[in-house]
DNA sequence: GTTGTTGCAAATTGTTTGCACTGGT
DNA sequence: ACCAGTGCAAACAATTTGCAACAAC
C-alpha cells in the first residue's frame, strides 16, 4: 500500500484520505512501542500523537500547540517541544529542518519498514515525499568518494515542485 | 556577552586545498561582480568577503562577527547578517541551513561555474562537500516521479561523515 | 511511594527591524 | 549632495531549562 508519494502541490486540494490504518490505531501502537522502552504514557503523549496520526501534513510544534489548544488546552508549549523530542528519540515520529523557520514534524508510523525522504519547495514550502530510494545512488556514490554515509530519510532536498516549478518558468518568459 | 567563539568548528585533519585562488583576487573579483549589480563596496561587505574567502571552513553568521571583532571591530551583528544576505542574493557566497541550531555560510568564488552541495554530519557537525551530480540522477528521478525539481546546490544531504561512521559502529553511544 | 513528566516563566539563541547617522559614488 | 548601507538597541521567533507540583507506574 504506497501511501500518497506526494502532498498536493494544489492548495484547493485539502482532501487527503489516505491513511490505510486508523489514526487510533497507529496511535495506540505508538504509544505500545513507547511503553516497551520504559516510556510512560501521559495524556499530553497521547494528544500530541494523536494530533499528529490526524494530520498529513508536517506541522511546526507551535502548530501542534495550536491543535492542541482547543482539545487539551493545559498542554503547554515546552510540553510540546519535549514530547516531540521524545517520539522522535524512539522513531515515532520525524522530523525536518526546512530551509526558514521551524522545524517540521510528522508522524512516523512504526509498523512501516520503508523510509521515505523529505522534498522542500524553496517557494511554497509545501513538503513533498519521495521514496528513500531516489537518494540510493547518491549514497552510494557519497560513500564511495568521500566515505560520507548518507542518511535518505534525515536529508532534505529542496528545489521546486511542480506546480512552482511550472509558474516560475512560465514568469521567466516575460 | 563577549565575542567568544561559542563552538569552534571541529577542528580536522582534512585535506581541503580547494582554493587555488588568491583569497584577495577573489574578493576583489567578487566585489566588482557586486559593483556590476549596482551595488556599493563597503568597508563591511570588503570585510565579510575577506573573512568567507579566507576560511575553508562553513561559518556562522555569528563566527563571523567573531572573526571580524578584531580585526573589525565597528561592523555590527546585524550588519554581518545584511551583508551576508545581500552577497548570498548576488551568487557571491552561499548558505545552508545545519540539521540544527544556525545558518553556514561559505564563499563562492563565481569563477568557479560548477556547483558544489553539502552533507551535514549529524554527529560531528562537520560540513563534507560534495560534487553537485551526485544528485543528478536523484534530481530526474524525483522530476519523473512526482514532478519535483530538485536543485542539488541548494539540498542539504545528511548522514555521517567518514570518521563518524567509523566511530560510531566501533563504540556506540546514547 | 517513587520517579519520570508536566506546567510555568524566564533564559537562550539566532535573526530581523526602525531609526538616526555616515560613507560610497 | 544624495541615498544606500551602517551601527545601535530593541523586537522577534524558535527553542530550552530550572524548579515545584503532579500523575503514571
Amino acid at each position: 500500500m504506497s501511501a500518497g508519494t506526494t502532498s498536493p502541490p494544489a492548495p484547493h486540494d485539502a482532501h487527503e484520505l489516505l491513511h490505510r490504518t486508523a489514526p487510533d490505531a497507529a496511535v495506540e501502537a505508538a504509544l505500545d512501542d513507547l511503553r516497551a522502552h520504559g516510556q510512560r504514557v501521559t495524556q499530553a503523549r497521547r494528544a500530541v500523537l494523536e494530533v499528529l496520526a490526524g494530520t498529513p501534513d508536517h506541522v511546526t510544534a507551535d502548530q501542534v500547540v495550536a491543535l492542541l489548544s482547543s482539545s487539551h488546552p493545559q498542554v503547554h508549549r515546552a510540553t510540546v517541544y519535549r514530547t516531540l523530542e521524545t517520539l522522535v528519540e524512539f522513531g515515532l515520529v520525524s522530523h525536518m529542518h526546512g530551509s526558514a523557520g521551524a522545524t517540521l514534524y510528522h508522524f512516523a508510523s512504526a509498523a512501516e519498514g520503508h523510509s521515505h525522504l523529505h522534498a522542500h519547495c524553496r517557494n511554497c514550502g509545501r513538503v513533498v515525499v519521495l521514496e528513500a530510494d531516489v537518494l540510493a545512488e547518491a549514497a552510494s556514490r557519497s560513500a564511495d568518494e568521500t566515505g560520507f554515509r548518507l542518511e535518505p530519510s534525515q536529508s532534505v532536498l529542496v528545489g521546486l515542485c511542480a506546480a512552482c516549478a511550472a509558474s516560475v518558468s512560465s514568469a521567466k518568459r516575460g
